[in-house]
DNA sequence: CCCATCGCGTAACACATGTTGCGCAACGTA
DNA sequence: TACGTTGCGCAACATGTGTTACGCGATGGG
């Protein structure tokens, strides 16, 4: 067997051409071709080790994602359920150029899942797992909350994310770190009451 | 002076053809063609009243933002500023098929946004009219909240319509009108609190 | 040292796209 | 009725797209 290459950490470094492309140029820039020279070589790579550009695009979604939630996990080992909430909120929001990115990819898959149905399944699950997620983080931190309220207060602290997220990225200059701050604690004090 | 053409109408009917396509097929497949074939026309038509299609897709962002504005101007009448406030956020929710379209092509543009930095300067201006709009009704609605409060509670409550709105259209099965409705009124009672 | 095998650069293909310009038909005016 | 103007259908163009296929060069096992 000639050539000894590590499949995956090829396609590692496709998909991470990928979704900085997507986050620094917008999803319509992503092109095979585009995508193959910022990952420094040709179309024929990207071609060989993806069966077409969807999946490229799939594979980058997800592993922005993977990334966002590896993150999340390293806040879990805190005491103090509330302070434990509030840090994996402001970990996901756009504070840094990091999470920024993040954020321009989903805001860029936001507007193709609309009208994909494959993706709009899968960005469906994943958030399903987000606000179970946060459901749990809520739980704890008020577990005298009543499932109904605190069912609603989940939906309410995903959008909300959601939303401050995406202003933040399209208006960065109106929604400083401060700001942001201000609206997750908000946010977490009414969201427990 | 021949051919007695109103030209406004004309211009309407493309940009209404337009954010039809966008909604239902996605911004992907707004092509000049396609835009045409769902006006009835030909690309003639299309080039002969816009300069280029950057054109007529801001056009269409335009149009949809001014309907959804006018709809919520209707629900200022009321007496209680709380109602007010709760149909207002309701109108904008995607809880018909009307507004679910809006919806779609306010997720498109989104996308779009993230990269075009045109785009994101007229959603920004769009984005600060709408806040202001809302920061006024929670100020009748609550006088006695603080302003700092009030502007973290206006920051969250804009967010979380965005998220909400997000997430019905991507996800309508699992957000059906009783959950929207379910998350404003808990919006509303902390966001005054 | 050879050669089977895999990696992938290169180029071609078929097609879709935004934009331009020609030219005809339709119409109000004179 | 004849004319000049305008709306816009139609076709061409250059460019960019995703995808397919060929072929060379490198490489490690025999």
């Amino acid at each position: 067997m000639p050539k000894v290459i590590d499949h995956d950490w090829r396609r590692a470094e496709l998909v991470d051409a990928t979704w900085r492309v997507i986050a620094e140029e917008g999803v319509e820039a992503a092109t095979v071709r585009r995508i193959a020279e910022a990952a420094n070589c040709t179309t024929g790579r990207v071609t060989h080790y993806f069966a077409n550009k969807g999946e490229v695009l799939r594979a980058a979604l997800r592993q922005v994602h993977g990334a966002t939630v590896e993150r999340m996990l390293a806040h879990l080992g805190g005491d103090d359920p509330v302070e434990v909430l509030r840090s994996v909120l402001l970990e996901v929001l756009p504070l840094d150029d990091t999470t920024r990115l993040e954020w321009q990819v989903w805001l860029a898959f936001f507007g193709l899942a609309a009208a994909d149905p494959e993706l709009r399944a899968e960005q469906g699950r994943r958030n399903g797992e987000w606000r179970a997620f946060l459901d749990q983080l809520v739980e704890r931190a008020a577990p005298a909350l009543p499932a109904d309220r605190r069912s609603a207060s989940v939906d309410v602290m995903v959008a909300a994310i959601d939303g401050l997220g995406a202003q933040a990225v399209l208006d960065p200059d109106r929604f400083p770190r401060r700001r942001l701050r201000a609206a997750v604690d908000r946010l977490i004090e009414t969201a427990l009451a």
